[in-house]
DNA sequence: CAACATTTGCAATAATGTTGCAAATGTAGG
DNA sequence: CCTACATTTGCAACATTATTGCAAATGTTG
């Protein structure tokens, strides 16, 4: 049975209201590749900016999305993958950020590798972001 | 025989100012710890936002300093440690970011692991941000 | 020291993100 | 289906981060 944005919603305990369904909807037709605030801002014109911040907020919190670090000063966000909806994140995944179209894409296939850290420091997390050419845009470069 | 910012501004064809120096001298003065954009600005409360903006690019191209990727919506930088002054960086280190403290170092000793990138994807340049606790907020606990 | 190139500070503007509050919408019980 | 209650939305205001153009100030070179 497949999962329709109302599932997914319901089973996070948050209420089902059409912002919610369509910016979860907008995540659901991407393929693995991220959001930016500005992204959804502009398919989604008739929404308040507000709505939008608190929506990513909510559904981050229910592990819904997970967020994407980049230096550019502006969040990305990506719909988690597999059993990442019970509150606890499975993100260990290598996102890679393509230099020709600007896309944020998550590897799901390839999980960030362990560094053993100098003494003292304590790691809880571990975040890593490829840049390069993607797939698509390797092809159309032939 | 020391480098002086000076010599380190004349290297690299920067005109020397006193911003340049000013800039420079507080990032000489960190412990392989970064500064984020406010952070000049507080330390050095007289300069001109933009003339710490228009500063920090300038050091970023040049390779005296790199930025560090943040999810806090705020650029970080850091000095860049050995060859990393004529053009080319060795940036290729891991940053780790202390959730108690909220700083963050650059771990030089610690370089970031390669990865097989799926098929399709070309990888150029790869970060790695470790959080957790750092040396110092450890010590502090105890 | 003079002529020229570069940098600085200011003003204006844009993008990104946060908060409080009243109106609108969603949920649950009868 | 309707009412009462809880949650969410949209708006306004504001804070922070970042960019650009231009004239005045500063640095560099001969």
């Amino acid at each position: 049975m497949k999962d329709t944005t109302v599932d997914i919603l319901k089973r996070n305990s948050l209420s089902v209201t059409d912002s919610r369904r369509s910016i979860l909807d907008l995540f659901l037709q991407q393929n693995a590749s991220a959001l930016r605030h500005s992204d959804i801002e502009h398919h989604l014109g008739a929404m308040d900016r507000v709505t939008i911040y608190r929506t990513l907020q909510a559904f981050c919190e229910k592990g819904i999305i997970h967020s994407i670090p980049g230096s550019d000063g502006a969040a990305r966000y990506a719909l988690c993958k597999g059993g990442c909806e019970h509150g606890h994140h499975h993100d260990d995944h290598v996102h890679f950020v393509c230099t020709q179209c600007g896309s944020t894409q998550c590897l799901d296939d390839v999980h960030v590798p362990f560094v053993r850290m100098p003494d003292g420091f304590e790691a809880n997390k571990s975040e890593m972001v490829v840049s390069g050419t993607c797939k698509g845009c390797r092809k159309r470069m032939n």
